[in-house]
DNA sequence: TTGCAACCTGTACCGGGGTACGGGCTTACC
DNA sequence: GGTAAGCCCGTACCCCGGTACAGGTTGCAA
C-alpha cells in the first residue's frame, strides 16, 4: 500500500509548505494525525502528499480552510457513498468567483477612468462634478460586495 | 469655511460607517483628530465627510489602509505641490487589479472544467490523469500570486 | 432638574491563514 | 558515541480591518 514513510519535513518540502503549517492543518482537522515512530516523530504515508495537494488546490480554487476541511472529511468518512457534494459546492464557488471578477472589473474600469481623466488629487476630485470616481456610491451608504 | 460642526455619530452616519471605525481611523492616522467641545466631544468640520468618502473609495479601488493613509497624508501636507503621485499609484494599482482578475479567471476556468468533467472526489481525481484540476502546479512547489 | 442618548476612553476580541519561539528529545551520519 | 539537524509540544504572535464591551462623562430637550 505505502512505499516509504515520510517525515514531517519531507512532506512539507514535497508540497512546498511550512512544517508549522502541517501542524496547523492537524489542529484544524484538515489532516489526520499519522503514525508515530517510537520516539514520537510523525511518519506519514506517501498519500498524505496527495491529500495536501488537494487541500492546496481547493484553497486556490477559493475554498476557505473550513470548507476544505468539510470536503476532505466528507471524502475520508464516506463509506461507498459516491457523492461528496463537490459538484454543488464547485458550482456555488463558481458563482462567488464570478462575482469577484465582476467587482474587480468595475474597479478596474474606475481606475482606468481615473488615470485617463488625469485625476491627481482625490480630495479635489471629490468636489468636482467631472471626476469619474464613484463618490456617490459611498454617499448613499450602500455597502459593496467583499472583494477578498 | 465650515458650515456646521458635526458630531461623531453624524459623520459616521453620513458616510455609512461605524462610529468605532472613525476612532480606528484616527488611531491609524488616516484621519486627523478634530476640535473638541468643552466636554471633550469631537466636533468635525463638514469636509471630514468628503475625506472619509475619499478613503472609502480608495479602499474600494484596492488600496490598503496604509496606502490610503499615505495618499491622504500626501494630500494634507503638500503645500502647493501639485503631484500627489496618484497617477503613478493608480497605474500600479491597476496592474495589481488586472493580475487579480487574471488569476480569478484562471480559477474560474478550472472550476468550470471540474464541473463539466463531473469531478466529485478530489482525492480520486488527484490520482487520475483525466482530471482537469491543476495538481501539478502544486506539485512543483510553485507559489501562486496572492488572490486576496 | 432630570433623564436618556450620545459620546468618551482603554482594552479585548473577531476571522482567516498561518509563522515564530523556546526548551527539550530523537534520528542520522561520521 | 558524539554531534548536528530535525522533530516534538505549547504558546504566543503576526497582518488586516474592523467590532465589542465596560464603565464613566456630556449634551440636549422636556
Amino acid at each position: 500500500m505505502s512505499g516509504k514513510w515520510l517525515r514531517t519535513g519531507e512532506v512539507a518540502e514535497a508540497v512546498g509548505v511550512n512544517v508549522q503549517t502541517l501542524r496547523y492543518y492537524h489542529r484544524r482537522g484538515l489532516l489526520e494525525e499519522p503514525q508515530r515512530s517510537n520516539g514520537g516523530h510523525r511518519l506519514y504515508p506517501p498519500e498524505t502528499v496527495t491529500v495536501l495537494r488537494v487541500i492546496k488546490v481547493a484553497q486556490r480554487l477559493g475554498f476557505t480552510l473550513d470548507e476544505v476541511a468539510d470536503l476532505v472529511e466528507t471524502v475520508a468518512h464516506r463509506h461507498g457513498r459516491p457523492d461528496t457534494g463537490l459538484q454543488a459546492r464547485a458550482t456555488a464557488k463558481l458563482a462567488e468567483v464570478e462575482q469577484k471578477i465582476a467587482d474587480l472589473q468595475a474597479i478596474r474600469e474606475t481606475l482606468v477612468q481615473a488615470v485617463d481623466a488625469g485625476c491627481d488629487d482625490l480630495v479635489a476630485c471629490a468636489g468636482s462634478p467631472c471626476c469619474p470616481l464613484p463618490f456617490s456610491d459611498v454617499t448613499d451608504g450602500g455597502r459593496h460586495a467583499d472583494l477578498n
